[in-house]
DNA sequence: CTTGCTCCTCCAGTCGCTGGAGGAATTAGC
DNA sequence: GCTAATTCCTCCAGCGACTGGAGGAGCAAG
């Protein structure tokens, strides 16, 4: 038997190797219905040719640009249905150009309060830290790279909108 | 008695509106020791008053600035020792700045790649779709956002280093 | 005295993995 | 053929930093 007619299938681990993604990774990729469930040996070991390594690579890349799991499920459907419009598609990905254009402006001015917070050159003794000092008191931020914390007197509605989930890259 | 002597205490509820910091999270704070406990009234509830409260904004800011509760606990045990040198807490602060400017530099990267799937104009269906095509192939990417995923016949000795956790602003 | 709010504790869930335990199967070398 | 090393399997607990719900107690106002 076995006439190794496909595209030459390989084990998890080489799989691993050819995408980048761990095989813990890719376990779990199957589990959560990322990945469909690849063809077994005869010893109960996966193996992935073709199709399955190029949606893994795909996975890969798109997580590396930081999509989500559940927009990753999404592109997967749409890629499989070559028909359809792919506004879906397109708009999954403007979300997240904007989300990166957002952190990098959230970024930026993090980024200037602590070179001001390293950069003023002499410190010596925690007591005169430039550091402490205005992590103690936002007042001495340049710019509000939050509103402000509802000093003493008023209250805010709402806490601050903050993302959950890690993002690579 | 209670001649109100010190700064007026408040509820977790006030506390948490002065700070901008969600109840659950004072007491989550609290749980993992970066809160000392406050006094408690008759009736069993949380009461903070000024040392607590600047402590708590102290936190709040810090992890706007994204620094790890880890870094934060240091942070604030030298506050506690205003006579120590402060290297430590630059640091902190210096390491904190690198991570942001690569944060941005790999942001700013991913950045481009998306400009670039979501910018050139026509798109129609699924099966022309640029954002889905280069998704399925890095090699359309202007920029290695990250080292390419071992094409086929040669493998990476290791994965890509992922920070874990999340981080805010 | 009832209504409605705040507070309490405990605990499970979020996201996207990561890694260990304990065992079976395959491969490499002799 | 036999052993040793490697790879694979399943299951499950844990990470960071919260978040929120259940179920109940306290407390101030109408
Ligand atoms: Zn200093
Ligand atoms: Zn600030
Ligand atoms: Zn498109
Ligand atoms: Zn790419």
């Amino acid at each position: 038997m076995s006439g190794a007619t496909s595209e030459q299938a390989v084990p998890i681990g080489t799989a691993s190797r050819l995408s980048g993604v761990k095989v813990p990774t890719i376990r779990y990729y199957e589990e959560i219905g990322l990945l469909r469930p690849p063809a077994r040996s005869e010893g109960n070991r996966r193996h992935y040719a073709g199709a399955e390594l190029r949606r893994l690579a795909f996975i890969r890349h798109a997580r590396e640009l930081g999509f989500e799991i559940e927009a990753i499920r999404t592109l997967l459907a749409l890629q499989d249905d070559p028909g359809q419009p792919c506004e879906a598609a397109d708009a999954i990905a403007r979300a997240r150009l904007t989300e990166v254009e957002a952190r990098i402006r959230s970024l930026m001015a993090l980024r200037q309060e602590l070179e001001q917070m390293v950069a003023s050159g002499r410190h010596g003794v925690v007591g005169e830290c430039r550091v402490i000092e205005v992590l103690a008191d936002h007042g001495q931020c340049a710019h509000p790279h939050h509103h402000p914390p509802a000093v003493p007197g008023r209250a805010a509605t709402a806490g601050p909108p903050r993302p959950k989930g890690r993002r690579p890259g």
